[in-house]
DNA sequence: TAATAAGGTTGCTTAATGAAACCAGATTTC
DNA sequence: GAAATCTGGTTTCATTAAGCAACCTTATTA
């Protein structure tokens, strides 16, 4: 059967998962970052098969992470470049590749060196912090519970 | 034909993906650590099919962000539980529901309402910061490029 | 002794993925 | 000016994975 969408789910990672929680849609989004734009560029850089780019790009355009812009001078050339929104998954992306570097470094070559373009100097390890600034594990958070919310869902 | 997998992958987000990327695993990961531990309990919070959780739970077992424990005292009785790897998935969760709330809220109900254990304080806005604090977008970053690396990969 | 619970496994159906072929409009090349 | 090329797809088809429901085994409870 179809793979379950969580589209009214009450949970709010649910509902960001359905947008951005395939295989490919975090990819594309990061190709982007990287300053990717065109369709046969995002192909051969993601080794994507065509079909599944076109929906990805399409669903990503729906969900308002992609703008499609045609730039074509004489005739359609289009572009898909990252809105608001989806640079706002740069902490996402951020917080998935310390994750990645810390515990599935790759043996051959070292992890991508991402620096701060101004100073030169690398980016800061993502934290999550309390109001001062100082870090927060899992256990440290609780879910302050609202009294209109009768049932817990996924 | 068979999904792509990412295990050799140069990048450490598609290595991440590879692990965590799928529909399922990400959101078992959160069911964790709001307290979930049990086969049964993650079925019924998360609505997934049973053949799908076991594949999932073995895959996260196996990749060494869950740990399966014994706790049976009279007959096996399990337990699925985060390891420190697991534990370490929290930035990008918490950033995936950051983002969510922002852009794809809840009618009706207010979002999780996540705080400090310690302060009743609500937890901060995740961001990518450079090495004094401020912070960085996806334009204000750069890669510093290896000597070695000579092709860029997906 | 029967019923229930935990933790799966098996079969079946349907949806999604991937490869490759094809296609149409515009452009460059010969 | 015809042929080849590029871009951005669409179509077809084989394979795989997801979802559902039924079943199963061990252990506990009624």
């Amino acid at each position: 059967m179809a793979r379950k969408r969580f589209d009214d789910s009450s949970c709010s990672v649910a509902r960001a998962l359905n947008e951005v929680g395939d295989w490919w849609s975090l990819l594309i989004v990061l190709q982007a970052m990287y300053g990717t734009r065109r369709f046969v560029d995002f192909q051969q850089e993601l080794g994507i098969a065509r079909n599944i780019l076109v929906d990805r790009l399409c669903r990503l355009v729906d969900n308002d992470v992609l703008r499609k812009v045609d730039v074509g001078e004489h005739g359609p050339r289009f572009e898909y470049r990252l809105t608001d929104k989806g640079r706002d998954l740069f902490p996402v992306v951020i917080a998935l590749r310390q994750w990645g570097d810390k515990y599935n470094p790759c043996p051959e070559k070292p992890p991508l060196d991402l620096r701060d373009r101004r100073t030169g100097q690398p980016v800061r390890q993502l934290e999550v912090q309390d109001a001062e600034g100082n870090p927060l594990s899992v256990r440290d958070v609780f879910v302050q519970e609202d009294p209109q919310d009768d049932t817990k869902q996924a």
